[in-house]
DNA sequence: GTAAGGATGCGCT
DNA sequence: GCGCATCCTTACG
């Protein structure tokens, strides 16, 4: 187990090198001085402009530019009127290319995170248990308070977010699948298996 | 200026 | 499994 940041060189791959890589890491988010903190357990890859899934495949626009830009940074999207995603922008400088962090096991801060939740309206569901605390891309932005305020953060230096080693997954216990709410897009992006789950764990969004 | 749709989540059946 | 909330982003006129 880890503590050490995940430098820019990390991401600097291929998008499916860094993604499969990504499970198991830690996802810090620190906020008034104090850690929000989860493992990785879901992952998605958005590979260039070719990819129609991918937000770059309709060009460089104000809002996804981030994304043209250089590894290791933070790439928030507001989607649906109401959520916010969070991405780590992969590959080189020049190529648009993303990690979806879709989904974490909460480890530190958990009470924040839950009060968060709940704050916003989610009582009777924030009560649960761990896993509704930061499973699927909207609830994990909520979960830490990720918003587009971040878009663009260096992830290699930022004091407010960054990822740490952790305590990477063991390749066999890492599952692939086709991605989530992608419907249209065109048939062979839709067929792609590049969604990445730890096998097994609850906090694993949907399907 | 305006309209259509979206990398979702919640609650109910 | 299904409907709907909700509003930013984009494309087009």
């Amino acid at each position: 187990m880890s503590t050490a940041r995940l430098g820019a060189d990390f991401f600097a791959r291929p998008t499916l090198v860094a993604a499969v890589d990504l499970i198991g890491r830690r996802l810090v988010r620190v906020r008034r001085g104090r850690r929000l903190a989860g493992r990785i357990v879901e992952v998605e890859a958005y590979i260039g402009a070719a990819d129609t899934a991918c937000h770059a495949h309709r060009g460089c626009t104000p809002c996804n530019r981030v994304m043209f830009g250089p590894p290791g940074h933070a790439y928030v999207y507001f989607t649906y009127g109401m959520h916010q995603m969070l991405n780590v922008v992969t590959e080189r400088d020049g190529f648009p290319a993303a990690i979806l962090v879709r989904a974490l096991e909460p480890e530190e801060g958990v009470d924040s995170m839950r009060r968060r939740r709940a704050r916003a309206g989610r009582l009777r569901m924030a009560r649960r248990d761990a896993a509704w605390t930061a499973g699927g891309p909207g609830r994990l932005c909520q979960a830490l308070a990720i918003d587009r305020g971040l878009d663009g953060e260096d992830l290699e230096a930022s004091p407010r977010l960054f990822f740490e080693e952790g305590r990477p997954a063991a390749r066999r216990d890492v599952a692939r699948t086709t991605r989530v709410g992608i419907d249209s897009a065109a048939p062979r992006d839709r067929a792609a298996p590049w969604r990445f789950i730890l096998s097994g764990n609850p906090c694993v969004s949907r399907r």
